[in-house]
DNA sequence: ATTCTGACTTGGG
DNA sequence: CCCCAAGCCAGAA
């Protein structure tokens, strides 16, 4: 170890790195929200984070990012415009469907982790 | 080293 | 349903 007694413990590996784990494990047709993730992934109230680790994503990747939606079900509008229309398409590809408002009901289509 | 910026959630009024 | 404030991390300039 580097450590000095007393000096803060540094992070070995990055919160990114296990918040991709667990969005890499949400299964085909099921969607899970950002605050979701983040507790999941040991990170209980850093939603903001899951967000900010999926937009750090490379265009082509593994993992599958567009399961994840805000808590309300819709599709969260980024920044940068493209991803949205895509993401919606991908769901839908998956058998997962949107109401008339546009928001996904979380109540059939909500990832539960450990259950298939 | 400091500053800025982004895919969020929750609770309260 | 809307609006506001707080909590939170990391990478780029």
């Amino acid at each position: 170890m580097t450590g000095r007694p007393g000096a803060p413990t540094r992070r070995a590996t990055t919160h990114r790195a296990s918040i991709h784990a667990i969005v890499a494990q949400i299964p085909r047709g099921r969607v899970a929200s950002y605050g979701q993730i983040a507790g999941l992934a040991g990170l209980p109230g850093q939603a903001r984070q899951v967000g900010y680790a999926l937009a750090a994503l490379p265009e082509a990747t593994p993992i599958p990012w567009h399961r994840v939606v805000n808590v309300r079900g819709e599709i969260s509008p980024r920044a940068r415009t493209g991803s949205e229309g895509a993401q919606r398409r991908l769901l839908e590809r998956e058998g997962v469907a949107f109401d008339a408002t546009g928001r996904i009901p979380m109540d059939r289509f909500r990832w539960r982790a450990g259950l298939l």
